[in-house]
DNA sequence: CTATTAACCTACTATGTCAATAGGTAATTT
DNA sequence: AAATTACCTATTGACATAGTAGGTTAATAG
């Protein structure tokens, strides 16, 4: 299940994609969004880390976009708040691998699920949930 | 993300259907799957409560499946123990509706993803996963 | 009838995540 | 200098997860 740290990255994201290339201060996102700003902060925080967004201080400041809302795919901003689209433990990467991986008879289950889930998402650009 | 409850309990379903339609004992099961047998109670209760198995109590009893494998969908499974398949808190059942779905721009990529989930997971039959 | 087997039941616990809140500091502009 | 805004650390309450512990009931084999 998706949290709101990923869905709210995701309105962010539409939000300061509807402002063309300006910045937008956090403030305002979260007014129009109805999300807590001291909330917001923190998922932000990580956005900005994760190279979606950038920030800018000062008055007049605010965060935008780095690059065109063609060029984010919906799947790289929710691995990057939610960690990776792994449906059960045995598929994260760096997990130790399962003793029982060899004859699992529910690992390809999940694998192709995995690998639906990688598509959709990954198939999917932020300029496609605008308008 | 599918929690042990939910894989443990098609791991449960796929060695009683080895087993073709005998009564298994919870222990064997427990020790075939490298599962904690106490752990594994609470699980298969929940089976039970669910209509998925039947318990038999006494020597000689056990758990054995009540349909036929290409009765289960794998889907059924997954909802009985986990919860309703939902990606995001706003699609479940009863959940208060959100004031803002009307004109949010993200509800239909969540219920794209659900619905391509719910097809997938109802799509599967227990029998697919055998052998 | 008794011992054994196995399901069934209630309760507890350690750990971690989620969704925030609180209170401050640093940077930039007017 | 004042205002604005991003940025930082720490804490909290509620809940879920993945178990553990110990007992009771039901049924069968000898």
């Amino acid at each position: 299940m998706i949290s709101t740290r990923g869905r709210y990255a995701i309105r962010v994201m539409i939000d300061l994609a509807a402002h063309n290339g300006g910045c937008v201060p956090l403030k305002d996102i979260a007014a129009r969004q109805g999300i807590s700003k001291k909330y917001l902060e923190i998922i932000v925080k990580d956005m900005v880390a994760g190279g979606l967004l950038v920030g800018v201080s000062g008055k007049g400041g605010g965060y935008r976009l780095c690059r065109a809302p063609e060029e984010y795919s919906v799947g790289e901003i929710i691995e990057l708040m939610e960690g990776p689209l792994a449906t059960v433990a045995c598929l994260m990467d760096g997990a130790e691998p399962c003793p029982r991986a060899a004859d699992c008879q529910t690992l390809p289950l999940w694998e192709e699920y995995r690998r639906l889930t990688h598509d959709f998402f990954y198939g999917k650009r932020l300029s496609d949930l605008i308008g």
